[in-house]
DNA sequence: ACAGCTGTTCTACTCAATGGAACAAACTAT
DNA sequence: ATAGTTTGTTCCATTGAGTAGAACAGCTGT
């Protein structure tokens, strides 16, 4: 065992490891793959076999490449995901209303996932999907969440995540986080002014239940150039936060 | 080695039946899998560690759960499925212009697989999301695929799946389904008349590559008491084959 | 035809997964 | 309270299984 980690099964670690790289480099042969992982081509080979025969990967010719039944896996964690079915209706009239892009985020080992994704009709095309993870501190979505959540619960996120900066205006440090948390809970939203992509401002809300916790945020992102200021001060603020309530009422029963 | 299936690992197989025994019954403790996969406490608690170190589950006290990480790895499949890329928005536009359920299937492993679902306004709620897998001659977008597979490979998926009825309506002979299958060539859609949910009509037109391929197949379905029989026949089948026709033509670039 | 790639198979070795027993902690019931 | 049951977890010896390396076969291009 290379580290003091007692009771871990190194062989289907591996196995792990090797799914990582196949969605981290698409479609890949044997030995590109034992190169990358740095593993024996027959060990490749055998953990692909295996993954082959249970169908989480499929063969074209030569290389392997992730399957569907990976899909079915998480269309089930999604689907019967309690926020999901209550907020799914509320992401798709959002997206409809304002022809943008609408999105709706929870929080898993201190990182924000997209549990939905949806398009209006003239959104911009990011490559966001469910699943996708993103730091909490670089996006609307994100600080919205970390706003509501209990503050040593934010210590151990950035003590284990940092503040990495992902444009010139991601906010990287801490003093400065706090005072926007503060102002997110203020005013009850929070917002991304080309934090995450340049170009691109987000207005999102957090969702809470009724006991306090923050059950995830919803948010609608758009170009800068069609949000000007009174509609990312105003406008926008009022839709979302409206979206979010519905959700809240739904999750309230 | 139990079987003479060479060069496989059996400890990742075992760390996958976890997995699968988790999307099977929900959230588990375990002792509860241990009993139900028939392996040992400290086995099912080695691999268990290894999945929550790996991110792969979740703990929620005592109970174990699959986690969004597996979310990421589906949505990462879909999102890049070069048909999901392409029909995405018109599944969304017949949803919107039927105000009914939308889907889009393609075939892996001889199984029809939901690549994306879509409810309009007044869609019936199925159990359907994207990733689910359903025997392809008890419905409309399965029998679309089926038709228009090499008839070689039509006889290897029945050898392996057989004709198992879901309703008393599913097509359960095979001279029965060939037939149907001819009638789907023919005039260009299939249909599904309550063969996988009484009271359900579908209607399902396959999309086909430039070199004849079929890649897959899109569907609306609605109860029978709004599906009348001259929708049934002509209005629905219009609608949906002219949605295959957009796709193709975004197919084929 | 040859050289340099592949992916795959085979086998010996040894490392690591396993299962059983022992443990502590949390409940239940008496 | 206390004893009894059930939980998750830990430890450890055993042996079974994963691994690495070499050898093989199939392919591609020169």
């Amino acid at each position: 065992m290379t580290e003091n980690a007692p009771h871990r099964v190194e062989t289907s670690r591996k196995t792990i490891r090797v799914l990582d790289a196949l969605r981290e480099h698409g479609s890949s042969s044997v030995t590109f793959l034992a190169r990358e992982l740095d593993m024996n081509k027959s060990t490749v080979h055998n953990h692909l076999s295996t993954l082959e025969a249970e169908k989480f990967v499929v063969r074209d010719g030569t290389d392997y490449d992730l399957s569907l039944r990976l899909l079915g896996f998480g269309g089930y964690v999604q689907h019967r995901h309690p926020l999901y079915q209550v907020a799914k209706r509320e992401v798709h009239r959002l997206a409809s209303q304002t022809g943008e892009l609408a999105n709706l985020m929870v929080e898993e080992y201190g990182q924000g996932v997209y549990l939905a994704s949806e398009q209006g009709e003239r959104a911009v095309d990011l490559d966001i999907y469910p699943g996708l993870r993103r730091p909490l501190h670089a996006i609307g979505l994100g600080k919205a969440i970390l706003a509501h959540l209990p503050p040593e619960r934010v210590d151990d996120i950035i003590d284990e995540h940092g503040l990495p900066a992902e444009t010139d205006q991601t906010i990287t440090d801490r003093a400065e986080l706090d005072a926007q948390l503060a102002t997110v809970r203020d005013r009850g939203y929070a917002v991304d002014n080309e934090e995450l992509i340049r170009g691109l401002r987000c207005v999102g809300a957090p969702i809470i239940a009724k006991d306090g916790t923050v059950l995830g945020a919803i948010s609608v992102s758009q170009p800068v150039s069609r949000m000007n200021n009174e509609r990312f001060t105003d406008e926008v603020p009022d839709i979302v936060q409206s979206a979010a309530n519905v959700i809240e009422l739904h999750a309230n029963h």
